[in-house]
DNA sequence: CGCCTAATTGATTAGAATCAAGCTTTGTGG
DNA sequence: CCACAAAGCTTGATTCTAATCAATTAGGCG
């Protein structure tokens, strides 16, 4: 019965995702519109925080929307760095070359999340980014974004806030992968996810993993078949139910053991 | 002969740790003045880029000093965040401790660089910034550094420039952690600590680790005896030459191909 | 001078990578 | 709309890197 609730749900998806703009969001959200003002993630996105005057200084700034089709790169390593993009909506990764071509995930963006944070030090794109699902972007000019910084103090301060809950995301990562088996880093990732869709207003318990095994591997530092073989055995032993990218974490709290007291 | 220059040098550096405010730095080195605006370190700290005239006010937010006896916290995890910490002579670890008693250092600081730039957006520390040695630094009032960076264009572009560092390098830490062998991790961490030391004006191809194998160990999710294997490879091999914390890196484009082409 | 911490080195073990094969789902073109 | 190909996922067998356990040695500090 998990499983037909599940492919129903998969099925839901990929009807949604053929049409862009409704995606694939939980009934009884709304789609975001058009301006900050209005839009469904004013109040986990950039506009956090905000009095509703500047606001609209904010709509101003945030008018440019860009579409990015499933496996394109709405930036690459070594663009001029110009904008930061929040996600509206569909989700990316973003992804670090080498010189030898090996590749290295970095980082998972979800809608409300704002990619580019990493590049503003030095003007130039350290990573590409890619959709991992059709998706869209607001595209937010950083050279006038800063200007207006200078003229809201909430703005400047909410921009510090983000910059700064990077750094402690990429921090817990560090932790992660500098000290956790690969049990605990799977379980740690999928609370991860879960607290992030909780936040958007989505099920906590239940999402879908937008990326593959591969991409999770090495982001948290594994092989694809150790990921594969680890959710398994999460599924073997109760704590979740997958069906491919469907996931339902059945046992939060043994998760949480699994992972430790961090 | 190298050994004797190296031993010279840690009695040197030794002797000066007993008079805290000549901290150890290279001779030709001033030490850093009571203010930003003469501070020997304001090219690569916090006041660096800005105007003259600007100069003058964040003087006066950083006068208050700090000194740091050697394995003692500037701050612990939970403290309530108020300040920013600019290292003036010395060195830090910052480390995250675990409900369970574990410890995992997330970061070292050396001069010139800012320790707190993470709790920002939780206004409480996330974790313990312990010295390596005998240290001072300076404290800086976030909400008054806040409020100056509306008025001064340059300063708040500062502090994006420097929250935007922190993220870039943490994530170059995330690839090191995520898809490093040992003898990488090792390699990796020395060419980083031989540019940021040359960045202070020290010389690049010989320094003093700081801090013992383990806290290396603890940082590059490796342990100390893997540590301490690779540096008496490293210097079997004629990459380096160590002698304690002392270390001469013999051959640098050896150790960046170690790394490989990241 | 002696104690305690830090570092080195060796032997053994364990966890995850690698290599390999088969299966499922998704997407495409006839 | 079906068939087939490609991509993604699962599972098993084997290997290898780094952890763990253990024993000394070297240094720094009181």
């Amino acid at each position: 019965m998990l499983n037909a609730a599940i492919r129903e749900s998969t099925a839901r998806a990929q009807v949604r995702l053929s049409v862009v703009h409704s995606s694939a969001r939980p009934a009884g959200a709304v789609r975001p519109a058009n301006s900050c003002s209005n839009c469904c993630l004013r109040d986990v996105c950039l506009p956090r925080g905000l009095p509703d005057a500047s606001l609209r200084d904010v709509d101003e700034l945030t008018t440019a929307k860009r579409r990015v089709a499933r496996g394109t790169a709405l930036y690459r390593s070594g663009d001029r760095f110009e904008m930061l993009f929040a996600v509206r909506s569909g989700a990316f990764k973003s992804v670090g070359v080498s010189r030898s071509g090996e590749e290295k995930v970095t980082g998972f963006y979800l809608p409300g999340e704002i990619l580019g944070l990493d590049a503003i030090n030095n003007d130039r794109q350290n990573y590409n980014a890619i959709a991992l699902e059709d998706s869209e972007v607001c595209a937010i000019p950083f050279g006038k974004l800063q200007e207006l910084a200078l003229r809201i103090p909430e703005l400047q301060q909410q921009l510090f806030r983000m910059l700064s809950r990077d750094i402690a995301r990429d921090q817990g990562l560090m932790l992660l992968l500098g000290s956790m088996t690969a049990e605990q880093r799977i379980a740690a990732f999928l609370l991860s996810l879960s607290r992030r869709y909780k936040r958007l207003g989505y099920a906590a318990e239940r999402f879908n993993l937008r990326m593959t095994r591969e991409d999770i591997g090495n982001y948290l530092g594994l092989t694809l078949e150790t990921v594969s073989r680890l959710l398994s055995r999460f599924h073997r032993d109760g704590l979740v139910s997958t069906q491919q990218r469907e996931i339902e974490l059945q046992d939060v709290e043994g998760l949480m053991e699994i992972v430790g007291h961090w």
